[in-house]
DNA sequence: GCTGCCATGTAAACCGTTACATGATTGG
DNA sequence: CCAATCATGTAACGGTTTACATGGCAGC
């Protein structure tokens, strides 16, 4: 579903496009919030013009169409805006390994948490050099992933901070079903 | 593959678990991380003793199987751990509707955002009664998640008062394609 | 004419969710 | 005995990724 949200509401803001023009959007503007590929893309368009929610408005050149979104697009766009509400479930690799740190040593830890410091400031960077205050879209969303970005890298540094002051040879490794991890995990 | 690895963990951390069981800890120690109904995992622990990284240990009452990590599993468990690198794709409802953002009239952004912050202040009550400082397992994604629930938070605080700053009848709603948006999507 | 990019698609495999189905045990 | 919970599974569907396949056009 939210693919059809995400190529509407691209469609609405930026006029008729066609799915590779679509494709280039979502690694653009989109790609911190929402992922596709032009293999998914080109059949949900065709999809979607069955359904009446965008249509075929010009053919041009070497096969390009270009898909215009219909009233009733916008209709369906503006009452998922309004009405959904969002799962909150987040599946995060970046979160797993951090889940999963007390199996390692503290020098594989360490270099672990380095790693994720690492991707978010990449992730931090990339976002950085986007117009921020440009008055329009993705303004609000490139706002957001800034700040989770920035709280990641405390985590990080916290993190780090905390392993650094570790005494050099802890017993936190590998070791299985202790008590205190069973503890851990166990009933909330 | 994560899923793998997380039902790895959890069996390395907390010993030897039937499939239910693993479903009750997903619940209970992983959801605000990796989510996983026992329909995934029951077939997913048949495969991975197909391949040797769990064994059935026992057979209890009523069909109850637990098994255990093997040494191998163990293996790539901690391979993964040290050697993968974690994709930071996010695919996020809530960053979707932030992102559609400019598409709504004032009033009704408002709303959504109200909303979003309802949803993070939710999600961060859930993780803020869990033992903070239990030494183990899940604290690190623990504090990763509170942070970035903070963060949340505050994203919306600030997005609400810029909202609200605004004069009652902003000329910011529907629109097709203007210069201005075209240019905020665009190339960067 | 060759190389590289534009532009469009299909197919298979994989991952995840929802719905369905079943039987055993425990507690009232 | 009945209801709730334990415990295990299958099937169908939909979404996502990866690999494959094709042809047009532009510039060298």
């Amino acid at each position: 579903m939210s693919l059809r949200i995400a190529l509407l509401g691209l469609l609405d803001a930026t006029g008729p496009a066609s799915g590779y023009d679509l494709a280039k959007s979502f690694e653009r503007s989109l790609n911190h919030v929402w992922q596709a590929g032009h293999t998914q893309i080109y059949p949900e368009l065709v999809k979607m013009a069955a359904d009446g929610l965008v249509a075929v408005e010009s053919e041009g050149a070497r096969g390009r169409k270009l898909y215009a979104i219909t009233p009733e697009g916008a209709s369906q766009l503006r009452s998922w805006l309004v009405e959904r509400e969002p799962s909150s479930a987040t599946r995060s690799e970046v979160a797993l390994q951090a889940f999963l740190l007390p199996l390692l040593d503290r020098e594989s830890a360490i270099a672990v948490v380095e790693r994720i410091r690492a991707r978010f400031a990449e992730r931090l960077a990339v976002l950085e050099c986007k117009p921020k205050d440009t008055p329009g879209f993705g303004r609000y969303a490139l706002r957001l992933g800034l700040t989770q970005g920035h709280a990641g890298l405390a985590w990080a540094d916290e993190t780090l901070a905390e392993l650094r002051g570790l005494e050099p040879a802890p017993a936190e490794l590998s070791g299985p079903a202790s008590a205190a991890v069973d503890d851990a995990v166990g009933r909330d």
